[in-house]
DNA sequence: ATGTGATTTGTACTATCGTACAAAAGATCA
DNA sequence: TGATCTTTTGTACGATAGTACAAATCACAT
């Protein structure tokens, strides 16, 4: 158990500004923002609640933080996979990889903490829900360039279907990844124990496996919601 | 001047009681419940600090009204949906029909309140992310029995799916219904305008398209992982 | 009109919130 | 070592939180 740590952990430990961004990752994720009091993260880090103040000004600015640590690596590490994904020949395997790339680093990327990524895709689900608008602002500017570049990929593997429609599905996705993040419980419950719902590797085969096939539904018009179903596709 | 209408059923004046509810609701569906402080209830409500104790008692107390206002009637009509759509013969006709059965009421339904139907699932929608406790303690012992009822339509419908694989793909639904009821905006944003996120018409049906699809998704063996239609990604 | 019970108001209490700030404690290097 | 900079601590302040409660007001049967 006792492990002589290499370099780079060594720092970590007494780094008590890391140990605070952390355990406010970490309430925040499961309180939500307003729940948590900036005495509560600093009991949780072992730190005075001055220091909080000390290090990030703000309980707005320790949020802010928490968001420039990992959105940088999660994007990256989608765009990586999704360049490589873009290349699958066989269509239903590009799908899945592509609805993959999005995928798998909300779950697992982020920085170098544990099970970070999923922790702080788990936060931006509830700063989502809770309106908050510092996390508001960060993630239009941050990911919409992201969830183009998605979207463009699935459009461009699917061009009979609207943009539009894409747009809603991916939507979906979205909602649908952060709810299994955020009550991982409610699926365990419902499948009698059959199912481990906070398993990241079956949560991530699953939605992938879901999402892939309403991807490929058929399209949707919806420009008159009384009309019935007809092929017509206008590009404005 | 006032002319007095008789017997103590009239609403001679709006009801303080009810327009706290509204109140409440709208402010708790959109801000969480821990940024929302009895006096801005109150203030939007045009009532007294005090009256909200007095109806209600507690803060709690009004969120669980809340609650109890509309999960009877949403689930009533769920269950009224649902039990028409197991008689439709073909087999997309029927799935699409359960889903809108799951769907619709909680975009339409609830109390006798204008739109109250989706303001009331984008509020559990938000206590469900911020782990609010009174609400978890109803939704358990409230909605696990629609739930299950609904997974057991769908696995009636497509018997060669695993029960387990259901249990995600409604979760998934659910997770996509809540996300779409909380940042509509979002959908706006991504279509460059070309939809309108807050159109629940359209939201239903995009939603009941693409879920009905995702249910009909390949089955996903996870007990036994051998057989696998693409490359096993082995690192994280 | 008057009494009565149901509501609404105004106000006050205590707890806790985010944040500020000075002093103490470490760390770094001449 | 002492000087200087960084970090941590302890404490305090004003604002606001949820709730309690007495007084005022209202609806209405008598």
């Amino acid at each position: 158990m006792v492990r002589k740590p290499t370099s780079r952990e060594t720092a970590r430990k007494p780094n008590m500004r890391e140990a605070i961004l952390a355990a406010a990752e970490e309430l925040f994720a499961t309180n939500g923002f307003n729940a948590v009091s900036v005495r509560d993260i600093a009991h949780a880090a072992g730190a005075n609640p001055g220091s909080v103040t000390y290090h990030f000004k703000t309980k707005d600015g320790l949020l802010l933080e928490i968001y420039r640590r990992h959105c940088g690596p999660m994007n990256l590490r989608r765009s990586e996979l999704l360049a490589a994904a873009r290349h699958v020949r066989d269509l239903q395997d590009r799908l899945e990889a592509i609805v993959r790339a999005y995928v798998v680093p909300a779950f697992t990327s982020g920085s170098d903490l544990a099970g970070g990524g999923a922790r702080f895709t788990r936060l931006r689900a509830v700063m989502s829900a809770e309106g908050n608008e510092v996390a508001r602002k960060i993630i239009a500017q941050t990911f919409d360039d992201t969830s183009h570049a998605f979207i463009d990929a699935i459009h461009e593997s699917l061009p009979h279907i609207p943009r539009t429609d894409i747009v809603w599905r991916s939507h979906f996705l979205l909602g649908a990844l952060y709810y299994s993040l955020v009550t991982p419980d409610r699926v365990s419950r419902l499948s009698r124990g059959e199912t481990d719902g906070s398993d990241a590797a079956a949560a991530i085969e699953q939605l992938v496996q879901a999402t892939a096939a309403a991807f490929q539904a058929p399209a949707l018009d919806q420009a008159a919601p009384a009309r019935r179903r007809t092929p017509a596709s206008s590009k404005t």
